[in-house]
Order: C-alpha cells, then sequence, then structure tokens
DNA sequence: TCTATGCCTTGACTTAAGTCAATACGATCC
DNA sequence: GGATCGTATTGACTTAAGTCAAGGCATAGA
C-alpha cells in the first residue's frame, strides 16, 4: 500500500470517480479522465478562502468535492450580488474558457471546502477534440442557463416569502410530501443574499411563511408538515410548467 | 430572373446570408449552410403574434430578421416574467435541444416581425458532428449566460433608476460619448416589462433620471447631453470589471 | 373637426423591503 | 456557572416600488 504525502490530497483514482460523477465528464472514455486526473490538483481551503476573483486569469476550473462555494460580484460601492452558491459535484470557472481566460465572477469557500483543480487548457483542448465533452459542456450550460432563467423570473415576480418557500421546496427530498425535516445548509444570512435579500428581510419573511404554511423552525432545523401548504402558497408566482424539484 | 412565389419569402442565398452573420453560423462552410437554408421557412408575423409556448414541443428554432420577439414566462396567477428582448441576428428556441425538446420560454412578435425558422432536429444533428458548430453554440450560450448573469445582478443590486440608466447605456452607440440622441427601441410599458417594473414606475424613475443625469425625453425620442453623467449615476452599483457597452 | 383608442403620465395611497439600532440566543471557552 | 463572540431576531422608522384611479396627449378614423 502506497502512503499519501497528505492526507488532503486524493487518490488519482478517487479524482476520476468525482470527474465521472459530474454532468462535464459523464460517460467519458477512461483515458480521458485520467488526463484530467493527472493535471488535477486536490486541495482544502478553510471558510472564508477566496478562490478567484472576477477578473483574474484563469488557469484552473474547479469541482466541489465537500463543503459549499458562493459564486459573487462585488459591485464599485461594496454591495455584492451573489450568483450562485454551490456544492459537491458542481463544476464552476469553466465558463472562462469563453471568457477570454478570465473568470466572469468571484468565488469564496463559506464553509470548509475540498475541491478539484483542473487546467482550463485541457478543458479547452478536449472540448475542440472529443465530441462527447463537448455536448456535456452544453447540456451543463444549458441547464443553468435554466436555473438563471428561474432566478430572473422569481426576482421579478416574487416576494421575499415565496422565494424562500420556493429554496424550501428545492431543499426537500424528491417523493416525501409530509413531515419532512430538513437542516438549511448553510448560514442564513447568507441563504438571504442568494435570495436577494437582506438578513433582516429573511427572518421576517421566515416568520411569516411560518404562520401562513405551519413550517416549524428551530436554528438551522427546519419541520415542514406539508409539501402542498408551501406550493400552494409559492408557486403561483411561479410559470406553470417549472418543474422546481428537479432543479437546485 | 425567377419570380418569388411570396414578397415575404428570402431567397435561399438571402437566408444564407442572414445565417451567417449569427454567432451560431460564423465561420460555418457553405453545405452546412445550405443544408440548413434549404430546410429553412422565412416568415412574417404581426404584431401579437404568438411564435410558441413555454412547454410546446420544439421542432423549430428561429432567427430574428426584422423586428422584435419577447421571450417570457407566463405565471400561475397570470403575471408575466419577461426574460429577453431580441431582435435581427438573434437565435432562439434552439435551447430546446438540451430541454427534451420542449421550449424553455414563450415567444411573442412585440412589433411587426420577419424571422427564419429551422428544424431543431437538423441542429441537433450538426451538434453532434461538427465541431465548428458546436463550439459555437457554447459560445453562444456562454454569452447568453454572462447577460443573465449581469440581469440577476442587477435585478438584486439596483435600482429602477439605475436599471434604466444601464439601458440606455447599452442603446448608445460606441464611440460617442456626448450629445447622443437616440430612439427607445420598443414600447415603454414593454422596456418596464423587461427590466423587471411597473409601467408607472418606470415613468416615474425616467422623470427622476432626467432630474439627474440632464437627460431629455420626447416620447420615444432620448437625448443624453453626457454618458459620464449617467454611468456616474449607475455604474456604481455594477460588478467592476463588467464592460456593459459590449452586451446587449 | 370631433371622437375614439391606445399609450403614457400623474396623483394619492398601500405595501414590501431596506436601514439602523437594540436585544436575544446559542455555542464555546474559561 | 458566567463571560464572550458571532449569528439571528425584533422594533421603529424610511424609502422604493406597487396599486388603483384619473387625466393628458398623440394618432387614426369617421
Amino acid at each position: 500500500m502506497l502512503a499519501h504525502t497528505q492526507l488532503s490530497i486524493d487518490t488519482r483514482q478517487n479524482i476520476i470517480s468525482i470527474l465521472r460523477s459530474t454532468p462535464l465528464f459523464k460517460e467519458m472514455p477512461e483515458n480521458v479522465l485520467v488526463h484530467f486526473a493527472d493535471k488535477a490538483q486536490t486541495n482544502t481551503a478553510p471558510k472564508g478562502k477566496v478562490l478567484f476573483l472576477q477578473g483574474d486569469s484563469a488557469e484552473w476550473f474547479y469541482i466541489v468535492e465537500r463543503g459549499w462555494v458562493k459564486l459573487f460580484r462585488d459591485t464599485l460601492d461594496g454591495t455584492q450580488a451573489v450568483l450562485d452558491i454551490v456544492n459537491a459535484g458542481v463544476i464552476f470557472g469553466e465558463d472562462s474558457v469563453f471568457s477570454e481566460q478570465t473568470y466572469t465572477c468571484s468565488a469564496e469557500c463559506v464553509e470548509d471546502c475540498t475541491y478539484i483543480m483542473c487546467p482550463t487548457s485541457l478543458l479547452q483542448f478536449y472540448l475542440e477534440k472529443n465530441q462527447q465533452i463537448a455536448f456535456n459542456m452544453m447540456r451543463t450550460m444549458s441547464q443553468r442557463q435554466n436555473i438563471q432563467s428561474r432566478e430572473i423570473e422569481h426576482l421579478n415576480v416574487q416576494t421575499a416569502q415565496q422565494r424562500i418557500g420556493c429554496l424550501l421546496l428545492r431543499l426537500c427530498p424528491p417523493q416525501q410530501t409530509e413531515n419532512i425535516v430538513l437542516n438549511l445548509p448553510y448560514d442564513k444570512n447568507l441563504i438571504a443574499a442568494r435570495l436577494g435579500m437582506k438578513p433582516e428581510t429573511f427572518s421576517r419573511a421566515l416568520a411569516k411563511l411560518r404562520e401562513s404554511t405551519g413550517i416549524e423552525i428551530t436554528g438551522s432545523k427546519v419541520m415542514i408538515p406539508s409539501i402542498q401548504r408551501i406550493t400552494d402558497f409559492t408557486c403561483s408566482h411561479c410559470s406553470q410548467s417549472f418543474d422546481c424539484k428537479t432543479v437546485m
């Protein structure tokens, strides 16, 4: 048995299996995965670590292995717009391939994280060479576009309460419809930012949501007696055919 | 000389030249363009014509030749979220290729339009076969994603006045910095919807913007004495490195 | 010329969300 | 058990945006 030089460093085989689990590398031939894994690095970073800033030259794209990463933009006057908060299996920074090798947003760990870094040049190489990865890339981009469209729709037509309700629905395990207990995945302040509202607004809106849908909140634990009561309240301001359960 | 059967129908050569001008078909070999043009249809439609609805089975994707098309979603309670309003050269509905052959939003002409329809099956065929069109597709998707990210950022951090200011900046011709005269491209009500606000809010915000930036509005004509005064007012709530001039 | 129509603006009011400050809670450490 | 720190909530108030209703104004049509 070989000893690892650092505990935090994955074996190549482990990296391969993580890559394979992502939509981008789905059904890729072994030799391609090996090529990426050989050039990849695994790292850990503490909460608060900034992985890159918008506009930075993009040498690497990232895959989250553990923890949560915030994707955001800072504005000139110091406010921050949170674009997404992503976790295990999600790839980010790869869109730099189409943006003159610079990152289009900033990324920061909001919990202790483990992540894999791969060179963007390698991705670029295979996007031009391998039909399957190009198609996977398009599928990935398409899915992200759907999520963003929903985001725009919600910011336009939903109230703070409804946006929270929608988030809760997306956190619920599929199939289950009653007496669901779930944990909020990260700080309430961060959820608020993610939903485009202030912490105080989030707090108050959550309290109102409790009254109108019967949910119970203790700390980060949420008890949902009935999915139906939330959908009734939330989804009337949502586009008809959108299946909010399928997309985080 | 051959006579056209209908005045509104483009010649094949005309369709080819329009396709070639889009980012998706940029630098495509002639035989591919011919293939698309052979299967394409040109149509005209009056203001108000609905081209497709969200969820419809997607046989065609579209390219605007003339006029403006609104891309939107209707919610269960009847409100509408406008995702984008697009004009000549813009392709839409093509993302259905990755969404189980159904449209992800609805499309309606907001002016008399001329447009080209091509079969999605043909696009799918070439995306899997032709490296160049796949890469163009990714570039197109990436650019749209950037636009949507900006949209999300703006809905989160900008006021109604600033969103209007930002729109005006993007309507300005590049290079010119002073005494610009431009026409609003479509109804004010529609601009309001596009920016995620009510017509009344738009009207009032525009009036305030007049006071604070010196612009003059008469009907759909806008006179901008100084770009700088608008950017000062608007872009402090925008992410630093984003070049709003380059993207509509 | 008068009138209808559609689009836009204005006024008065309501509601949602942001701001600022104070307090409460909960974990951790001693 | 108390002290401390960060997070979360609450209260009082301001501001932005939405709502509803009334006009204004241009264009088109009879």
